[in-house]
RNA sequence: UCCGCGGUAGCUCAGUGGUAGAGCAAUCGGCUGUUAACCGAUCGGUCGUAGGUUCGAAUCCUACCCGCGGAGCCA
């Protein structure tokens, strides 16, 4: 019965036949274990040399890291093996023998594993960090699908700047400047407008000079935009959608979380609702623990989001930022026109913000005031200006960082390991 | 862009002016339960690049390139 390793738990007792990679090789005079990989999973295959061919021990002691082989064997119970299960090889069918496979089981350099990305990716450690992305993904599209949303794709070629061009990838339009997207909100604004709740999820682009774990040029970002719905409401979702995603890898990515050696203690109270400081009071509070380099008015530096973040066990919003320091769309707060009806969403552990979001100005004679204070080209937002001429309505949404949400989520260190393919300062290969 | 650290064998590193080193990987041999297996042997070098100081430079000086960590900015 050909099968995989995430399946071998049906067939204990019975011979299967796995295609799959040599990850690595032990062996004695007498017995030999391989570690094998399919994608799917990894199990040890046990050959002992008194119950195999001469030729099929040879094999398994001569076979190299990374080689591609079809094994045959019978699937055992084994409480040795973090699977649960091992293989006891009875055939193994070489189908290319892997010369001098870079990546050893040993200590290696950021440097190294970066240029090797192509090959890192199979690592068990990568391995597990790609399931729990995939896993967010999942659950992403499951909790928006079943809360009535439809997933709209925003353009990644873009005209005009929305919101400045200094951090935006320019390219040519055939006669014409474009420029990647940073961000697909504008356009879900006009796509929530014609389906009332909507998501989007794609990549975005950012020609920022960062260079920090938590930064990265090319990331993807799921952006939900939804009418009639307000600023508290916004929070609501995005606590459950957060909580959502956290508790489906929880449930279903309980051998990637140990692989990865997460503390899962830290995944399993983080469920609705969120703690919220507003940002006075952050400023307040910060000053209070002894920071005395930020007043009201200034934007929050890393270090801050952090003291703020560590304050809580759970990720925490901070609401209603200075307008000055927030982008021309965000509504103002309807007691007091000096903060908008905003929030970031900080995750706990030092993984900084994975959120921003805030409800959008929907009155067309403010927003056109806006437009021009930022001295923006009110032509190129014709468009978006339409969207408050003609049936208006409260509206806000959001935007969740993938890749610092899979960094948190998993326990690693850097963004560079949430991505297969990362686009970094100074790195475009592999 | 700024601050700090680094670049020596395929990999991870030691080597502060006098013959280029270790562990791992690879190759060969040994070993019946290994988890980065272990033991023995063999193989392995443009010391980032260019220039300079010196009888002599991996080591000291200058410039440049590349990488890592952090900051700013952001998701």
């Amino acid at each position: 019965m050909k099968t995989t390793i995430s399946e071998v738990h049906k067939y204990v007792e019975q011979e299967v036949k796995i295609g799959a990679w040599i990850a690595n090789k032990r062996s004695s005079g007498k017995i030999a274990f391989l570690q094998l990989r399919d994608g799917t999973g990894f199990i040890q295959g046990v050959v002992v040399k008194a119950e195999v061919s001469e030729e099929l021990f040879q094999a398994a002691k001569s076979v190299t890291q990374e080689s591609s082989v079809y094994v045959t064997g019978v699937v055992q119970k084994d409480e040795r093996s973090p699977l649960g299960y091992e293989l006891l090889v009875k055939g193994l069918e070489i189908l290319h023998q892997a010369v001098d496979y870079p990546i050893t089981p040993k200590e290696h350099g950021t440097e190294f594993l970066m240029d090797h990305r192509h090959l890192w990716l199979r690592s068990r450690r990568q391995h597990a960090v790609m399931k729990i992305r995939n896993e967010i993904i999942r659950a992403t599209y499951e909790f928006f699908n079943d809360k009535g949303f439809s997933k709209v794709d925003p353009p990644i070629l873009t005209g005009s700047a929305p919101e400045g061009t200094t951090e935006l990838f320019a390219t040519k339009y055939f006669d014409e400047d474009a420029y990647l997207s940073q961000s697909g909100q504008l356009y879900m604004e006009a796509a929530a407008m014609a389906l009332g709740k909507v998501f989007s999820f794609g990549p975005t682009f950012r020609a920022e000079k960062s260079k920090t774990r938590r930064h990265l040029i090319e990331f993807w970002m799921i952006e939900p935009e939804m009418a009639f719905v307000e600023f508290e409401e916004n929070l609501e979702v995005q606590e459950q959608y957060v909580s959502h995603i956290v508790q489906s890898v929880l449930k279903n990515c309980q051998i990637e979380l140990k692989t990865l050696g997460r503390d899962t203690t830290k995944l399993e109270n983080i469920k609705a609702p969120f703690p919220r400081i507003s940002y006075d009071d952050a400023i307040a509070f910060l000053n209070k623990k002894g920071f005395d380099d930020i007043k009201w008015g200034d934007d929050f530096g890393a270090p801050h989001e952090t003291a703020i973040a560590e304050h809580y066990d759970k990720p925490v919003f901070i609401t209603k930022y200075p307008t000055s320091l927030k982008p021309f769309y965000m509504q103002p707060d309807h007691e007091r026109e000096d903060v908008v009806l905003c929030a970031d969403l900080i995750a706990p552990e030092g993984y900084g913000e994975i959120i921003g979001g805030s409800e959008r100005i929907h009155d067309f004679d403010l927003l056109k005031t806006r437009i021009e204070e930022h001295n923006l080209p009110l032509d190129a937002y014709q468009w978006y200006l339409d969207l408050r001429k003609y049936g208006s309505v409260p509206h806000s949404g959001f935007g969740l960082g993938l890749e610092r949400t899979v960094a948190w989520i998993s326990g690693v260190e850097h963004v560079r390991e949430t991505i297969p393919f990362p686009r970094l300062l100074n790195r475009l290969y592999p």
